[in-house]
DNA sequence: TGTACATCAGTGAACGCGCGTTCACTGATGTAC
DNA sequence: TGTACATCAGTGAACGCGCGTTCACTGATGTAC
């Protein structure tokens, strides 16, 4: 073993978030794998010692960009979690960090093209969102199937509508807009006034 | 004159029409002009007799797939407006017809990526969607700021996710969840069955 | 009505370039003795 | 402790290919007479 066993692991995981953060920005076919790589500090050549294709790397970036969702909730109360996981989704930090974004957010169209295997993950995660919501109405003694997927759809297309638009205090409105909606069709109460500048502070 | 008059702009909008169905279907890069020109009936070198650039066709594209949801509106009343709206937007049909797609769900990537001009162009007929929520809104004797911003996000959010997930059934509920949702935040009651089940029928 | 012509629509070969991918090689590392 | 070595990480030149764009040309059209 001529380098540390975990050596191998690191770096695909560095290449890895170097080309989330590249498609995030730029979009899956604009970015190069000499992109991707001088990102991560190495050259072209190099990358086929980790993956097989280009598009191999594509499902690995995407899944990685869902992860951070996936256990939001920590061991909160479950109305807790859900008023928590609406704020973080629509908050600034959220908005202005593109990188390590939702993909559902920046590259929906990649994944409404893509095959199973990056359309079931991404259903995945969806799932678990709404996941978080059922919870939460089950608890509070108002159990409704329908209701979590309209909350998801609109943190999704508030912040994909909000990245679109020129005008920044349109943008903030959007997500503030949002929270409030969701809040409201959840019958969560808005814990308080910070929470809610939070969307254009965070 | 050798021709008609009107023979190049008539040109001129098949290439556009082409290239919204395709830049719908696969993405904006990763569509050729060798493919747009083709899918028009034409070939390669025509192109630049119509656009200095392949960035051109873009904004004219994208700008054509939103003109179709201004004026949807025609002479209803405002509540009726707003729920027809609501349900074009999310109807089956609306799901199916790729080709024609709002580019805010099937390209909204490129869209936050791209120049002042495209996202202007959104923020447009974006806040000609977000007015008629608002009338509706105002002649009830409710008027609402952020609501409206709200209902225009879950719309396309839905869609959004709609697209991206693999389980058709799943992908139907989420859009009737949404519908049902922006219903009932705006206060508008749910006009019959029938409209309903349009979500899987229409 | 018929023909020559000017005009512009459309063609397709050619260009340089950057991409994804391959591969023979170099160099850095931990281990054996 | 020091050195030779096996192993694998990483390099960079090379490949074929398809792209956006250009351009000299062909061909279809309506008009003038």
């Amino acid at each position: 073993m001529p380098y540390p066993p975990q050596h191998h692991a690191t770096t695909r995981e560095r290449i890895i978030r170097s080309a989330q953060a590249l498609f995030n920005r730029r979009g899956f076919t604009a970015v190069s794998i000499d992109d991707v790589m001088e990102h991560a500090g190495l050259t072209r050549g190099g990358f086929y010692a980790y993956f097989r294709a280009k598009s191999d790397l594509y499902v690995e970036a995407v899944a990685k960009g869902w992860s951070q969702w996936n256990g939001v909730s920590g061991n909160l109360s479950a109305s807790e979690a859900a008023k928590q996981l609406i704020d973080a989704y629509l908050s600034r930090k959220s908005f202005d960090d593109i990188d390590t974004s939702c993909p559902m957010v920046t590259l929906p169209g990649d994944v409404a093209r893509s095959g199973q295997v990056v359309k079931r993950a991404f259903e995945g995660v969806f799932i678990g969102m709404v996941q978080v919501f059922e919870e939460a109405l089950r608890r509070e003694g108002r159990p409704d199937a329908t209701l979590p997927l309209a909350i998801v759809g609109m943190c999704v297309g508030a912040m994909v509508v909000s990245r679109s638009v020129e005008d920044p205090q349109l943008a903030d409105g959007i997500r503030a807009a949002a929270r409030q909606a969701a809040l409201e069709l959840g019958g969560w109460r808005d814990s308080d006034d910070a929470a809610s500048s939070a969307i254009a502070r965070d």
